[in-house]
DNA sequence: ACGTAATTGTAATATTATAACATTTAAATT
DNA sequence: AATTTAAATGTTATAATATTACAATTACGT
């Protein structure tokens, strides 16, 4: 799926819009400053729905006139949105996407098309409760979750692209 | 935890023999070729029950005087052993750990104390469950799955560590 | 024994991420 | 407004993880 297809579905610069609307009034409230830096790697980093690596966010910022950026810029912005909760970090595909709800702290459990590389944040009470209980059981205290479920999403099987 | 507290709770070299048997049956039955380079590689991955990266277990091949030991010798064994379902890839940590039952292949679920590092693999059908019936609902075929629970173990509390 | 495919060796390099220290900018205080 | 202080950014270098490409060797089926 390329940009396009994504937009004929929604209205993604809706998606862009919200999301650094939210960051802004979210890091007003806690005090916590959306530097020029900060927002424009979130902004880049919700430039679509798949998952988007430090390194391509490096030669974006490059792109855009910023001069010359080094890794640490980019990783430290990361870090910085990170902390805040405005995005998450895919582990397996070392790559970085935006958070569809900033606003209360939550293990981000996603669903990504290995075809068109499209990572669907899911909230399911189920999965986060099944979880929770099993560590339970062993006693393990839950600091943090990493749920990528990798596969094939309904449009890419319609295609024909599974 | 370090590895002589783990061996006060289990023979781990049974862990290790029986890990070794069993992928030794499993590759025999498949026609798949458990080479001494790949079979030392999975006996290095059980030498316990943290997650190793390759690099480490490159360190340990060299160790063992096997000579002049480079990167792709290793990762060419790890992928031989995901391949076969006798180890995961834990990819939160760049790591990789031996898998419990490799007869059938199945997600990989893990409980990883960020303490002493002991990962635990969980075999929840609830967790399977909710994952599956979440992706069913929206079309999504599983391919693959990471479920990586981060935090601390009970022993790890219980001992202050946490 | 021969031909083929799988495995391993070897060198180089790509990709992702961090460390350490200098400089600048913004905020808080006086 | 000037001063102090903390936060953020710039800069250089390097660490850690992983892959590519091609050559040599080994094992397997015929």
């Amino acid at each position: 799926m390329n940009n396009r297809a994504s937009e004929r579905r929604h209205n993604h610069q809706h998606c862009i819009d919200s999301a650094l609307e939210s960051a802004r009034v979210l890091c007003r409230e806690r005090g916590a400053r959306l530097t020029p830096n900060r927002e424009q790697v979130l902004r880049l980093v919700w430039a679509n729905h798949q998952p988007v690596g430090a390194y391509s966010l490096l030669e974006a910022l490059a792109e855009q006139g910023k001069g010359r950026i080094t890794p640490p810029t980019v990783y430290r912005a990361l870090d910085f949105l990170l902390e805040q909760g405005l995005i998450h970090r895919i582990a397996s595909l070392n790559a970085f996407i935006g958070c569809t709800d900033p606003t209360h702290r939550h293990a981000g459990h996603f669903l990504i098309c290995q075809h068109c590389n499209t990572a669907i944040e899911l909230q399911e009470p189920p999965i986060s409760d099944a979880i929770t209980q099993s560590a339970d059981a062993q006693g393990f205290r839950i600091h943090q979750q990493c749920v990528e479920i990798i596969g094939s999403c309904q449009r890419c099987q319609e295609q024909g692209d599974e």
